[in-house]
DNA sequence: CCAAAAGTGTTTGCTCTACACCCATGG
DNA sequence: CCATGGGTGTAGAGCAAACACTTTTGG
């Protein structure tokens, strides 16, 4: 990798900024959000961000660039790590505060609100383009991380929409951990840990329909203390 | 060795900062190095660091000033959060790394190295002073994610010398975790972690000498996946 | 009535917990 | 020889894992 001379830009903050991995279900495969490499790396991609804005928290800059590259609000928004090693990326020292974002299926496919976010690009997760700087590393502990919230936290539904069989939500933990669950250890455990409920609507489609769940708006923050799956 | 002290506000980087929650057991209780409040708060106290860097890694910027502070080099150090709120802190928008460290007990008594460490004290976690701006915070999800990784991981030692028997080991994690642990159930599991090793010393004492074990270098971070307290 | 997916309990094995006594040394 | 802390095993309970059939709909 060519990287150029490291300059030492010091403009006061423009060295400290948000990136976010963006996680998305599209057709049945995980998929990340990134941006062309800013830097002239033919072919080269990156995790998307924004400086950092003083007059902003840090989540809410990660909210409003994350926003202007999807049209959505509200997003689920974590905070990762910060990276700041020497070198780590092209260009002269960086402070960067990662986070993951998990984006509902389906709202992915909106018209692009500007340049920015046209160029934009959703991959699958396990297909990844080249990326810059030390943003593979970043990505790669995204995953874990998310991996291991979905076992020990109730977190699988930010990624559907609002509301969702029980088979989609498998499905969607599956795809993540990569294994295949038991369908009534699942179903037991997901619904003991109280954090869905019934709606009385069902989804049609071939075989017998499925009743749609939905996220419980309470009690949402504390179920993370006990492990959901081992 | 005599670095003059330095202010957390100055230079273009100023903005960004690095702090450290620093734990140690001194006299069977777990403390907490504090600095005086940088601000004009009168008996008010903050979590200590240094101004980030450029030319160092977060984390060595902490090291360094944590060296400085203690005299020690190669403690435990955790990035725990960035935090950016605005208003977080007296006087100006200010972006903080904050990591936590592990000192190892008996060592905190050595003679201080500069004017800065001359002025910091070690505080008891059970009765903190007053915290400047939202370093109340901080320190108490420090200590919240003490005492989680201390029940998923073995990083318990690291608060410990070298060598140390297994009921002083039990202790800190009773110190830490607040509750008293089962002495045949402790040992066996912390046997079988396979993350400390017998010396074929003993320490004696008041009755039967204890033996001696140490961290085993090898197998240090792969532990962290099974939980070793509930 | 057939295909397709939804829904539903029980048994078995394992891991965690509770618990009491003998051992080695120093004074 | 006595006081003090060090060291050791086992039985019962609770939780997680494995497993197969019935139900409801659309074509």
């Amino acid at each position: 990798m060519d990287t150029p001379p490291t300059s030492l830009t010091t403009g006061s903050m423009a060295d400290l900024e948000v990136r976010f991995v963006a996680f998305s279900l599209r057709n049945d495969h995980l998929h990340v959000l990134l941006a062309p490499a800013a830097t002239a790396l033919p072919d080269h991609w990156e995790i998307p961000g924004a400086p950092f804005q003083p007059d902003l928290s840090i989540e809410d800059t990660a909210a409003e660039r994350l926003e202007e590259l999807t049209g959505l609000r509200e997003s689920y928004l974590e905070q990762l790590y910060t990276y700041g090693e020497p070198g780590r990326y092209p260009g002269g020292q960086r402070v960067s505060v990662a986070y993951f974002a998990l984006i509902p299926a389906g709202m992915t496919e909106s018209q692009p609100f500007n340049q920015d976010a046209a160029r934009a690009h959703w991959f699958p997760a396990d297909h990844l383009p080249d990326l810059a700087g030390d943003h593979a590393e970043i990505l790669a502990y995204a995953m874990r991380r998310l991996r291991y919230k979905l076992e020990y936290s109730a977190v699988g539904f930010q990624l559907l929409p609002e509301t969702f069989t029980l088979s989609e939500l498998q499905k969607t933990y599956e795809m993540i951990l990569g294994e295949d669950l038991d369908k009534r250890n699942f179903r037991r455990r997901i619904l003991e840990a109280d954090i869905i409920e019934e709606t009385d609507l069902f989804r049609a489609g071939e075989g017998r329909p499925a009743r749609l769940f939905r996220y419980r708006a309470d009690a949402v923050a504390e179920v993370k203390t006990r492990r959901l799956f081992p």
